[in-house]
DNA sequence: TTGTAAAATTTGTCCGTACATTTTGTACCA
DNA sequence: TGGTACAAAATGTACGGACAAATTTTACAA
């Protein structure tokens, strides 16, 4: 119907069909061979400039322009054709379990033939907010792993998420989702359960009166402490809101930076015999706090938690903590997104944890 | 002179001072505003709506685009207006000291009040190519930090850094430079000097034979060993070719993947008593093949290498290693970046290793 | 007051022309 | 052979006009 579009558009399957070698007809030629004026022509040229098909050359002519794809292959002709541009939104990158979980996710990518383009949000809505309008401002983009940011409190930036689901771009959540954006798939630790896993485990321990350390911007905390109140729920324990002490992000930076505050945890695990910690980083604190205190570990109090990361192996003693196998969020999350692209049947998982007993408790 | 991109530069400073509210005067208007022909004032709009600031409704008029920043900003008033785009392109992000150079930029870049976003090459020069491509084609780039990759063989990527340079966007290497690019800043390990210091120490400890494993791939590579060879020829120690082993990236991904070769290594190292390594990971590597052999380290073959990373902590023994104290690469090379953006005076640096002496030696 | 139809407004598409600027090719001359 | 000058060719800039399509405003009628 409209004439210099449907031109664009023939030119544009000539270009990629390999019917131009280097150069396109001049506008004259091209003027005769689609029976339109110049001005005509001119605007469909544009609109292949405008997407980097083609360069034009006051004086010379109209050149098919090496996509990015062709200049790569160039080099290492022997790759295969497909690789992908893939982007990876965290909250940190180099801080706790991130570069595990980045490794992960980078060499399930790489066995796909794909190098993924790191985000860090630091945790911070507005940074996230910038690095979609980036994403949103890349012209090659096959697909994006998010693990979402303050995922415990209403997301500003969800029309941000919501333009790359319009235009097709499969995403996938891993870690923390939001549940406002509806037909998104997610790949999340099975937070409840493993909140309920370390009641069963303490009160098997024998332990009846227990307390929890939760992250309040995050869903997992929510999840974790949902758990551990189910668990409680479950084996009649008393509930008490004065056993459970929330922080976020910005609380941790002021308050805990050093080592978790003695005068605050011991208020809270008073009267208690075991604490459930949102992870290991809060773990370790609490349990510096608590020897400092000279409250002995796991003499007078237990202390368990989530993630089995180092810090649970280097704190004295190493704590009791829940963990992954082989098949971790963050190469499950990886591997989803790919079929995802590929168009494969996939589906949201909750990914089990395994608890890892050690001394703390 | 040419007057589209006068009435497009005029209108882009009346947009960006505020001069419109929310719409453009209609093309009418700005033709006897003008007093050009409406397919003039069609071309300035044309441009400004490439440049993403107006979005143009038939019917309906041009309007003013929300910029990126000030959606940004509309969700952190509060927040200071200046918030820098850096990117930063690295070899890898997850594996060996990269997770702690990249804390030690993003920290700096923090204190700045800027989040990178970050790039991996898997030090593969056509992921590097892909990763320049996307940042060419992003609209707000105000820095760059890039660590070379495979510094150590010409570079077939020069151009689009050219490109880079060009569009004045400010660009610091780290780690590794190409010395092909003049007039680039960059921060490196004195590399050179720290050979030379390994060679030093060595001496002093009385040994004449010196081995040496260098990576062939990166320019601190070439540097470390020329500094090796200087340290050998100022002592007038001999130096024997067959002492020296190069590896580089892929040859160390297939054959020292869990351990270094303990036949390659006796061969190189037959008849010294000691070998400077090029990295604490290589080092560990040969430190775990001789203690295999049955060739007892320091006793009789004494290992020293570079980056004092917890690799040279976990080693046992220990090994002694060059490293830097609070100025580090990474911080430094953000530095200079911040310094280079805002247009203060930099230049290129070098930072000195200190020797941390274990029980390897 | 509200809903609908018509009119006016505004941008989108398309044509034709003219001349400028840059590049490329050619002819000529030394 | 090589350099210069000119011509030709190609894209860039600019003007004018006409009609189409979408939106907004206005007018009118129920």
């Amino acid at each position: 119907m409209i004439k210099y579009k449907q031109i664009a558009d023939t030119l544009r399957s000539g270009i990629q069909n390999g019917s131009y070698k280097q150069t396109l007809p001049t506008e004259q030629q091209l003027c005769e061979q689609f029976q339109v004026s110049r001005q005509t022509i001119r605007q469909a040229l544009a609109v292949l400039q405008s997407e980097k098909l083609i360069e034009r050359r006051q004086g010379s002519g109209s050149y098919i322009r090496e996509t990015a794809e062709e200049s790569s292959e160039r080099l290492s002709a022997a790759t295969p054709a497909e690789r992908l541009s893939i982007a990876v939104v965290t909250t940190y990158i180099s801080d706790y379990i991130f570069p595990g979980i980045l490794r992960e996710i980078e060499s399930e990518l790489a066995a796909n033939n794909s190098t993924p383009l790191l985000f860090a949000t630091q945790n911070q809505v507005a940074t996230e907010r910038r690095i979609l309008n980036t994403l949103l401002e890349m012209d090659v983009l096959d697909g994006v792993l998010v693990e979402g940011t303050k995922t415990g409190f209403p997301n500003p930036n969800l029309d941000l998420y919501q333009k790359l689901i319009d235009r097709d771009i499969p995403l996938v959540f891993f870690h923390g989702n939001y549940p406002e954006l509806k037909d998104t798939l997610s790949v999340l630790d099975d937070n409840f359960a493993g909140g309920e896993m370390l009641v069963d485990y303490l009160y098997q321990k024998g332990h009846r009166a227990i307390a929890g350390i939760f992250k309040s911007d995050d869903i997992q905390g929510h999840q974790r402490y949902a758990g551990y109140a189910a668990g409680l729920h479950k084996y009649g324990l008393p509930f008490d809101d004065s056993h459970v002490l929330w922080y976020d992000t910005e609380l941790k930076r002021r308050i805990f930076e050093h080592y978790f505050d003695p005068d605050i945890t011991s208020q809270v695990i008073g009267g208690c015999s075991a604490v459930i910690c949102y992870n290991d980083e809060i773990a370790a604190h609490v349990v510096t706090g608590l020897t400092q205190s000279g409250i002995a570990v796991p003499e007078k109090m237990a202390v368990v938690s989530f993630d089995n990361s180092h810090y649970s192996e280097l704190s004295v003693p190493r704590i009791t903590s829940l963990s992954h196998g082989e098949n971790n969020v963050g190469r499950q999350a990886a591997r989803t997104l790919i079929r995802l692209i590929r168009r494969e049947p996939c589906q949201s998982l909750l990914v089990p944890w395994v608890l890892t007993e050690k001394e703390s408790s």
